[in-house]
DNA sequence: AAGGGATTGTCTGTATACAGGTTTGGCCTT
DNA sequence: AAGGCCAAACCTGTATACAGACAATCCCTT
C-alpha cells in the first residue's frame, strides 16, 4: 500500500502527456535511450509499478506499444526485453527509412504537391540555409537544425498525400537511429559537421526541385542516396564508439558489449 | 457471474490460439474481414466481452494490436472504429508492400543466398507451375495457389536475411487486399484468371533468377511490377463490385456506400 | 557430497471493481 | 414546436485481486 501513495512527481520536464499510458510509454522510452533500462535486461512489470506510480494496466499497454515500436522484444516465456541492434540491423533500418522516403517523394512527384506546401518547405530549407551561413555551429544551431531538419522530412511525407505511408514512415523512424536527424548529433563537435551538414542540405534542394519539376524517378533516387548519410555516420560512431552524441547508441551491440551468449 | 462459467466453446476451428489475448484478436480479424462488424462502425467492449466470453483485459490487448496493425482505427474520445479504406489507400499499401519487396529483393540480390535457400524457392515455384499446368482451376487448386504464393513471398521476403525488413513487409501485408495473395482470389471465377497467374509465376521466376545471379536493380524493379498485379486486380474490383472473391472488401469505401459524413 | 525432487516465491495473464467523462435522451422553457 | 439544459446511463481508462506457470533454492536421499 506504498505505491499508490507516492504520486507521480510530474518529472522535472513539462511532460503533461494525456493518458497515464502514454506516459508510461514516453518516460520508458526516454530510459530505454539514455541508457538506464540497459540493452537486453528483462522489464519486471512489479518494478515499474513502484518507479512509474501507477498501477500495471497502463504499463502493460505502454509495454506492448514500445514492443511493436520495436524497442522492446516480447520474450517467448512472457514479458519484455530491452531489444538491441546489430550494427548491420541497424543499417537495414536506416535503408528501409530511405526506400519510404524515397517512395514518399517519387509519389508526390508524381502526383504533384499543391505550391503552398512546395513553399513551406522552401522556407524550411531557407532557414537552414541561414543557420548553415552562420559558420560555425553552437548547441543551440545544432539543436535548430535538428528541428528544421525533421521538419523538412515530416513535410516531404506528407506530400505524398499518403496516410499509409505517411504512418509508415513514422513508424520507421521511430528508432533513434533511424530517424531522419538521429545520427546528426554524432556530428556536433565534429570539425567537418558543417560540411557534411552542406552536403545534405544540397540533397535537400535537390529532392524539393525534382519533386517541383515532377521528376519522380530523379526525386527517389535523391532520397535514397540521402539516407546513405546516415548509415555513413552509423559508421563513424561505430569507429569512435566514445562520442555519445546520440541517444540509444548503447543499444547498438558491437563486438565488446555484447555479452557471451545474445539470443 | 456468468462470462466465466460460459467457456469458450472452442470456435468450429481448430484455432488453438495461445493466449486470451491472441484468440480474441484472431476472431475480431475474422469477423471484421468476413464483414461482420461493419466499417465505420464503434467497437463497444463490452458487447465483445459478451461475444467473446472472455473478459476485458484481453479484449483491450487485441484492439490495441489491431490498432496498430491497422485494421481499427483509434477514436480521439477513446474506444476504436473499424476503419475504413479508400480505393487510393488500398492502392498507397499495395504500393508499398511492392516497394518493400523489392527492398527485400535488391539486398538478396546484393547479398546472396545460401543455395540452399534458392532450391527451396525454385521447388516452390515447381510446384505452382505444376498447378498451372493442369489447365482449369479448381476451387482446391485456387487455395493451394494461394498458399504456394504467400510461401513465396515469404521466402522472398526471408532472402534479405533482415528481421527489420521482414517484420515490416509481414506488417504491411497484414491488411487483406494489400498482401501478396489477397487479390488472388478475384480472378478464381475469371476465364482469364490462369493467364493472370501464368504471367505472375513469370514474374516470379524472373525474380528469382535476378536474384540468383546478383541482378540487384533488376530483382527490384521487377518485384515492384509483381505487386502491379494486385494493383490491377484491385481495379477490377472496384469495377465490378458484384464479385465477393475476397474478404474484407466491403471495408473499401465506394461513391456508392460511403455514407454522408466519412470520418 | 552430489543430484534430484519438492516447495516456495515471484511474475505474468486474466478477471473485475471503481472513477471520471462523454453522450444521449428527456424535460422544461421560451 | 423548437431549442437548450440537466440528468442518467454507459463506456473507457485505471486499479487491484486472483490463479496458473515458471524458476530458483533448499532439503532429502543415494
Amino acid at each position: 500500500m506504498s505505491a499508490p501513495s507516492v504520486r507521480i512527481q510530474e518529472s522535472e520536464a513539462a511532460e503533461e502527456g494525456g493518458s497515464q499510458a502514454v506516459k508510461a510509454q514516453q518516460r520508458l522510452r526516454e530510459w530505454i535511450l539514455a541508457g538506464d533500462l540497459p540493452g537486453g535486461s528483462r522489464i519486471a512489470e512489479l518494478a515499474l509499478v513502484e518507479r512509474l506510480g501507477m498501477s500495471r494496466t497502463p504499463i502493460r499497454a505502454a509495454l506492448m506499444r514500445l514492443g511493436q515500436e520495436g524497442l522492446l522484444e516480447a520474450l517467448s516465456s512472457g514479458g519484455y526485453a530491452v531489444r538491441t541492434f546489430s550494427e548491420r540491423e541497424v543499417a537495414d533500418a536506416i535503408e528501409l527509412r530511405g526506400t519510404l522516403e524515397g517512395l514518399a517523394a517519387r509519389l508526390a512527384a508524381e502526383r504533384g504537391v499543391r505550391p503552398a506546401v512546395l513553399k513551406q518547405a522552401t522556407e524550411c530549407l531557407d532557414q537552414i540555409d541561414l543557420l548553415l551561413r552562420q559558420g560555425a555551429l553552437d548547441d543551440d544551431s545544432f539543436s535548430a537544425y535538428v528541428r528544421l531538419n525533421g521538419q523538412f522530412h515530416k513535410l516531404l511525407s506528407g506530400m505524398a498525400d499518403s496516410a499509409v505511408l505517411a504512418r509508415e514512415i513514422e513508424r520507421a523512424s521511430s528508432l533513434p537511429f533511424a530517424s531522419a536527424s538521429g545520427f546528426v548529433g554524432v556530428q556536433a563537435h565534429n570539425p567537418d559537421a558543417r560540411d557534411m551538414l552542406m552536403v545534405a542540405q544540397h540533397q535537400h534542394r535537390q529532392v524539393l526541385d525534382a519533386i517541383a519539376q515532377r521528376e519522380a524517378g530523379r526525386a527517389e533516387a535523391l532520397m535514397r542516396e540521402h539516407s546513405r548519410l546516415a548509415r555513413h555516420n552509423l559508421g563513424l560512431v561505430m569507429q569512435n564508439p566514445q562520442q555519445g552524441g546520440m541517444p540509444g547508441v548503447q543499444l547498438i551491440r558491437t563486438q565488446k558489449n555484447t555479452p557471451l551468449s545474445q539470443r
